[in-house]
DNA sequence: GGTATGACATGGA
DNA sequence: TTCCATGCCATAC
């Protein structure tokens, strides 16, 4: 998607035209999403965004590189959790004890 | 068109 | 550093 039909969309699909720039091996916060896609502070429907996502757009969506401020994972679905930590650990995100991803050494930053 | 919801963030204890 | 309460705001009903 173009720079410019990203600004013209609606708040959802510049959410996803954004994820989808996100480099294999990279993740990025809510609230880095909700920025970007020039709305600070809705960080949690970005969340909501991707809590329904179609599985046509899940299998586009690089959406388990989205995580939160705390380099956690938020899924709320049972065993979505898991297939979201293998997915990052296929493409080297490695996990701490604690569940969490180092995100000074793994965070994308938008353009 | 109003209300409820939620895969978050942040500050204080 | 972890837990609780509060704020935010687009979507779904």
């Amino acid at each position: 998607m173009r720079e410019q039909e990203v600004s013209a969309a609606s708040f959802r699909q510049r959410v996803l035209a954004l994820v989808a720039q996100v480099p294999a091996g990279c993740v990025v916060t809510y609230s880095q999403v909700a920025l970007a896609a020039g709305h600070p502070g809705a960080a949690r429907q970005v969340g909501g965004v991707l809590r329904g996502l179609s599985p046509r757009e899940a299998a586009v969506v690089p959406w388990q590189r989205v995580v939160n401020a705390r380099g956690g994972l938020s899924t709320y679905k049972v065993g979505a959790g898991e297939l979201q930590r293998a997915l990052l650990e296929a493409e080297g995100v490695r996990f701490d004890a604690a569940g969490r991803l180092d995100l000074a050494r793994y965070r994308h930053l938008f353009a």
